[in-house]
DNA sequence: ACAAAAATAAGAATAATATTCAGATAAAGA
DNA sequence: TCTTTATCTGAATATTATTCTTATTTTTGT
């Protein structure tokens, strides 16, 4: 329940659309842009973060800044029996591991890792994954250039 | 030029961390956690996004809420010439193409997609990868769950 | 080590925004 | 139609953002 009763109208998919591409856009300026009261839009914002519509807000920042270079995928085979995610959950408990996803096909697990460098990788490779039960195999592919790492989905188009 | 000459101090990383967190944090909350005064906060938050050491801030809405249930990654070899990425700037302009990644190997890119379901992965593999020029071949994996999904970066400790 | 220059912070004043709340309006249900 | 619920506006107040001056610290160059 919650999820299911979730209906948005169009003023919401405009503030979303704002909020997506700038999360600091400030009630005023929505209020402005929309036409609208600044109270009104304080408490749908308000309503969409209560219905887990809008899950968090976050700023983006640049991993060169923080010297993290190496962004890597691995596809991890374990023992866990289908349904259950053992080892997922100790990889999601991961820092450098900011993706965990369980994947149709014999592969298990895919996550995304991102290291200092090649010399981070190995070591968590070796240290942390290697020591984490359940693990029967890994296949890492290296990233060697970004060039589109976003979250934002497609919202409806509110002249539809 | 400068992504080189970034040097960030403690206090910095301390907002980096509160703004990872939660990007609506305002001056004043954080000025009051760090101990400072609410002007000095705003002059380093705005020289970070100057450096571009922050560079965006967004609200990450719950993929359900919208109905794009469904999470893919595709692997697509192309006929690029190695270095060049014309099909990855192309595959970058689709909406529901959330990351474009130049990967080693032969396999060419990688990317992750989100659409409301399996027929709008056909849908969009026919209809918009299908018709770009230098597509060789795709392989899809499917997610069937996803148990973490962040882009926090690993922020230095204060404390060291 | 010293002086000059640059960067950073505090604090006060003002502008702008957030938040609350009462009343009006509209939509949905009985 | 009457009632209930949800949503909006608009005004009042609380809080925050922003600017600017002064003080302090840090850096740079000699």
């Amino acid at each position: 329940m919650g999820k299911l009763e979730i209906s948005l109208d169009n003023i919401d998919y405009q503030i979303l659309r704002i909020m997506q591409n700038n999360a600091r856009t400030n009630n005023a300026d929505i209020a402005r842009e929309l036409g609208m009261a600044p109270s009104a839009i304080l408490e749908r914002v308000k309503k969409l973060e209560q219905k887990e519509v809008i899950l968090q807000y976050n700023a983006k920042i640049n991993p060169l800044a923080l010297d993290q270079n190496l962004l890597s995928f691995i596809f991890i085979k374990t023992s866990d029996i289908i349904g259950e995610q053992g080892v997922a959950y100790t990889l999601a408990e991961i820092p450098e591991v900011q993706e965990v996803h369980d994947i149709a096909g014999d592969d298990g697990y895919l996550i995304k890792v991102r290291t200092n460098d090649a010399a981070g990788l190995v070591d968590l490779m070796r240290n942390t994954l290697g020591k984490i039960e359940g693990i029967i195999s890994t296949r890492t592919t290296i990233v060697l250039e970004t060039v589109k790492e976003e979250q934002k989905l497609v919202i409806p188009n509110p002249n539809a």
